[in-house]
DNA sequence: GCATTAACCACAG
DNA sequence: CTGTGGTTAATGC
């Protein structure tokens, strides 16, 4: 007796819990969110409209899948908080292709260009991502320039990074594309010389395709060296100028 | 040849 | 999940 009482008023307790979220949740309205993106500031009442009727907005916890490589892919999604890893499985190990922040498109070029995903993505820090309807989208690029003009710059903007980091991942040696990885996670991620170092070391290296012990060895040779400061996570760059020359000189 | 670089393995916190 | 040490293979001088 005492039990169901009990339970009972779990349950209230969490029904109540849910219809306030879903209270706040409608009041999730694209026209007003603040990490709009470029593109989507370009969209028309009447377009943000169509775009919030065929969106949907999912939180993620670290470490959580987004979606799968080879599933399905029928949306569009884009990252509106936290940071998220693609990845993409080969028959030796996993190799991350790309590190997105948000705010920023997390899969469009997969849902676009063919019906499976050809990566994953994983949530490396906790995230909230929005899932928008294909067709709506497609419907904005046809018919409003600005937007479309936008999505282009952007999938421009991500293809040189593509080719940069490419031709760096194959002509520097380890110590250059650690350095170069933390100058990356200092100035794009964090916004810091001093931060948490958001990866794990195995995920650090099939970022920059080395095996966790080389990272291991060549982060703590910059701490003997002076040239950053390291505490498990935490890294603090101490000599960027020095780790800027061994970026590029590879 | 010899040195350097880095992956792989194993083992220990 | 990390750090370290030994081993090995490839490459450059």
């Amino acid at each position: 007796m005492e039990l169901c009482t009990s339970f009972c008023d779990v349950d209230h307790i969490n029904v109540f819990l849910i219809l306030l979220s879903l209270a706040f949740m409608e009041k999730e309205h694209c026209k007003y969110c603040n990490f709009k993106s470029s593109a989507v500031s370009h969209l028309s009442e009447n377009e943000l409209n169509i775009l919030e009727s065929g969106c949907a907005q999912v939180n993620f916890k670290k470490g959580e899948i987004i979606f799968k490589q080879d599933a399905l892919s029928s949306n569009i999604i884009y990252l509106k908080t936290g940071l998220a890893k693609l990845h993409m499985a080969s028959k030796k190990r996993d190799q991350i292709i790309k590190i997105i922040k948000a705010p920023d498109f997390l899969r469009i070029s997969t849902t676009f260009a063919d019906r499976v995903n050809h990566y994953s993505s994983t949530a490396v820090e906790d995230s909230i991502a929005c899932f928008i309807d294909i067709n709506s989208f497609k419907e904005f690029i046809l018919k409003n320039g600005e937007f479309a003009y936008e999505i282009i710059y952007s999938l421009s903007r991500g293809e040189l990074d593509n080719f940069r980091r490419c031709v760096n991942r194959n002509q520097k040696q380890t110590v250059g594309r650690v350095a170069d990885a933390l100058i990356y996670f200092s100035e794009q991620i964090s916004y810091n010389e001093e931060f948490d170092f958001p990866l794990s070391r195995n995920d650090l290296a099939d970022l920059i395709c080395t095996s966790r012990e080389s990272v291991s060895r060549v982060l703590s040779e910059f701490d003997k060296d002076q040239i950053i400061e390291l505490d498990n996570k935490k890294i603090k760059i101490k000599n960027k100028h020095l780790l800027e020359q061994i970026g590029n000189n590879g």
